[in-house]
DNA sequence: GTCTATAGTCGGATAGAC
DNA sequence: GTCTATCCGACTATAGAC
């Protein structure tokens, strides 16, 4: 009696030896051989299912692109309900407080969700045809929902100080990976365990509470300028 | 009459068409064909003057390194200076405008330097022996100075939360160059132009101060816990 | 669908003339 | 120091048996 095999099929292998190993080496420095050897599947699989290298690699990133929106899915159907239904600032500022810690849980706490950000990070430093795959279904859809809560919140109206904000809490976040080299041996820090991650939590939602509240101090300014 | 050769000679060529090429396609997806090409110079002239393209690559770090640290001393030891002689919040907060205003600079207009934070920020991703090489010349010292500048501003002498504070800092410039494709995408900016530039770094020192002066404030309430 | 064998290409490094 | 020519290894993709 023989056991069935349970493994996912070889399409769905190389997929996933895909997020691994193009997350660790970028696109160039991976091999065919590298990623048969990790799915465990013959060289010849990759052209026959995927027509080529690059082939694996778009369907690597729209796997991403995938379980990214779902994972974002929840997040941005309650903010869209509460922004027709009204968003009080209270509110908003919960959600965005949501928010960055999901981001910074995503970006470097969950072993199956790291490898994306690390994709993501090389697609930005030099966009391919991967890029436009994914930016629409994720980097916008996170920016806009920033953008709306952070408008809530402050009550800015110009919709260019809002974005320019929401990229900057998307930097905060962004040091913790890109700039991890630096981060690990700063703080010495290595995986990012619990307790790291709550810190580093604690750390960006208190200084974008700040952020928050200069902004909408600054709108009740004259001129918008200090006193 | 001849007129002579004013060009910088051939190793000096390549390394300047290193920090070129590197910086654009990373070490793997550069070929020392593009290299030479880029340089005007034999095929063999690598091999020759580097022994290898990595030996290049790491004449390119040395060559970055020695540049930035040049372009930072006068910041430095102006600190250094002041550090001894007792440095007051105001005097600091004014250093640490000046450097986030300097790294903006260095990181998204001045063309000289721009291959230089794409390189570093390549290498924070994916560490290679030349990490080693630039991380104590120049990352260690920028921290460790924004972390002094930070501790003599706020008060704050837990040495993490200063370590903590200035990689968020770091994070809000880095934000910019990493995630070139999405602000690209957002704000619509493709160069970078001097009015940008300034928008950037008005944007990010006022709220550097916001966050240091939540960091002062949070020094005087009770357990460190907002009231 | 999965395998072996191999074609065809390219890149890094070397040899040796000048 | 600079050039041409070339080697050798590694890679992606294909052909075709099973």
């Amino acid at each position: 009696m023989n056991t069935p095999d349970t493994r996912p099929d070889a399409r769905q292998r190389l997929i996933l030896a895909g997020v691994e190993i193009f997350a660790e080496n970028g696109f160039n420095a991976t091999t065919t051989r590298m990623l048969a050897d990790k799915a465990q599947v013959n060289l010849s699989a990759i052209p026959y299912y995927f027509r080529s290298k690059e082939g694996l690699y778009l369907a690597v990133i729209e796997h991403i692109a995938d379980v990214l929106s779902a994972h974002l899915e929840p997040f941005l159907s309650k903010i869209q309900h509460l922004a027709e239904t009204g968003l009080s600032p209270e509110a908003a500022r919960g959600l965005l407080r949501d928010g960055l810690a999901t981001m910074v849980a995503v970006m470097c706490g969950d072993p199956g969700t790291v490898p994306f950000s690390q994709i993501i990070l090389r697609e930005q430093m030099a966009p391919s045809a991967a890029f436009d795959l994914i930016y629409p279904r994720v980097m916008e859809r996170i920016l806009t929902a920033f953008v709306m809560l952070i408008g809530a919140i402050t009550g800015e109206t110009d919709e260019r100080q809002c974005n320019l904000q929401a990229l900057l809490f998307i930097g905060q976040v962004l040091v913790f990976r890109g700039g991890r080299a630096t981060v690990n041996r700063r703080l010495g820090m290595t995986g990012y365990n619990t307790d790291e991650i709550a810190e580093i939590q604690e750390a960006i939602i208190s200084r974008a509470m700040a952020a928050l509240d200069f902004m909408a101090a600054r709108k009740t300014w004259p001129g918008g300028v200090r006193p």
